[in-house]
DNA sequence: GCCCGCTTTTGACAGGGATCAAGGCATAAG
DNA sequence: CTTATGCCTTGATCCCTGTCAAAAGCGGGC
């Protein structure tokens, strides 16, 4: 499932900042590390099962990965996208809520749940850290539920779109490099490829956006896009 | 907007054994609770709101509120309902990321953001259960995420009763009485009232579930209801 | 008990998006 | 360079659900 790498030392880590365990102490970042172990993953592995024991949790090295949950006749929404620096799995609790898949090759710093839970109750800082990105991500959740809820087809998209470019950055062209395939998108926005696939491209007719291949895109009229994203 | 009632005893408190305060010994949850006050609310008013700076948090002791985020154009979206022990507001943030209205008469233990904040980084167990209270939340609302990207009008319904089935005690003719109206309902399903209405009644005329005026409902075949609500 | 106001139900209709089906075009392999 | 394989786009059609409108019925107040 996911093949073990040569494990580092935290001080060479591009994440240790950002992460949960940004705010430990070195001695403490260390001990946390020897807990866990890095794995890679390649693009399309998934890490953790819908309604699995919890067992492992893990911090985004390096690569996007989503978080599915489907129904049981196999329509699928993606309930999340972590990116590198976030956090996976679900600890203090019995069941993975959702399915963990890689979308690009990935690093993980992977931890056994239970060490984990352990370290965390003897570690106030590394709680805090991780409550405060839990409640941001229940923040990010619940904004995502009125897209899905009340906006039309092209709202989803020009919002998509737009927070794409928050979180990529974009190259010399200005061009986004889409982490995500058309059926990925439409898993997101809780629609179809097919919709995904002609709102794009009439956006693209419009001038609002340029699409360059299969993944990229250009966001030519970021204000427009705005302005399509919360009112049709 | 709030009027305070009677402070009152932690003691007598009857939601001091499932809130987050549980965890704390009797002197730090006397020491909690002189940071807040008792308010009470009635049905339709709104505590909090979408954008507005993060100045309060809570605990709920009675009655049942709903937190809603909207579009540019008035369409809703209920993200959320919390009832008795609940914990709402955004402690360790700076903005309020949707409004907060009960939906009935409420009593909260209302405490003012930044004192509670300095108190919860003082007692790890109170973030402790925050943190569980926090990830628990999330997970449910991913759930959600399904029904609003992935289900029918069906099957939305469907789910929205056997959740209320299990979160509401029906009396002793096996009636549950629904704490939101037709359009609160249509608001958190992601659909219309008369979606809704049209769902209710083709499931009471197929014999699934039975409805007593207007908020009655008694859930006939539980069994049915379960096909139902993930499956067409 | 009766009436009024508001929520809910019901009806008719239309449209946005899903579905089914080809066709086109990147991307990678040979 | 050529070919093959999937993804993506485009087209045609259908139907679920939203919208607009009006009737019905519950519940509170007099």
């Amino acid at each position: 499932m996911a093949r073990p790498c040569s494990g580092q030392s935290c001080d060479a880590c591009v994440v240790r900042d950002h992460a949960i365990c940004a705010d430990l102490n070195d001695g403490d970042r260390e001990a946390l590390s020897r807990i866990g172990r890095r794995v890679t993953l390649q693009a399309g592995q998934t890490v953790m099962w819908e309604g699995d024991d919890s067992t492992v949790v893990a911090n985004v090295i390096e690569g996007t990965l989503k978080l599915a949950t489907s129904t049981g006749d196999g329509r699928e929404q993606i309930v999340g996208v972590v990116y590198a620096s976030d956090f996976i799995g679900r600890p203090f609790g019995a069941r993975t809520p959702h399915s963990v898949t890689a979308l690009t090759d990935a690093r993980l710093c992977l931890f056994p749940r239970g060490s984990f839970d352990g370290f965390a109750m003897r570690h106030g800082e590394l709680q805090h850290r991780l409550l405060q990105r839990t409640l941001d991500d229940l923040d990010r959740t619940r904004d995502w539920m009125l897209l899905l809820g009340r906006k039309t087809a092209r709202e989803k998209v020009a919002t998509f779109l737009l927070d794409m470019g928050r979180r990529l950055r974009a190259d010399a062209d200005g061009v986004i490099a889409l982490p995500l395939s058309r059926q990925q998108i439409a898993d997101i926005l809780g629609t179809t490829i097919e919709t995904v696939s002609r709102q794009m491209t009439e956006l693209k007719r419009t001038g609002v956006i340029d699409l360059i291949g299969r993944r990229g895109v250009r966001l030519v009229d970021a204000g427009a896009l705005e302005a399509l994203a919360d009112a049709g």
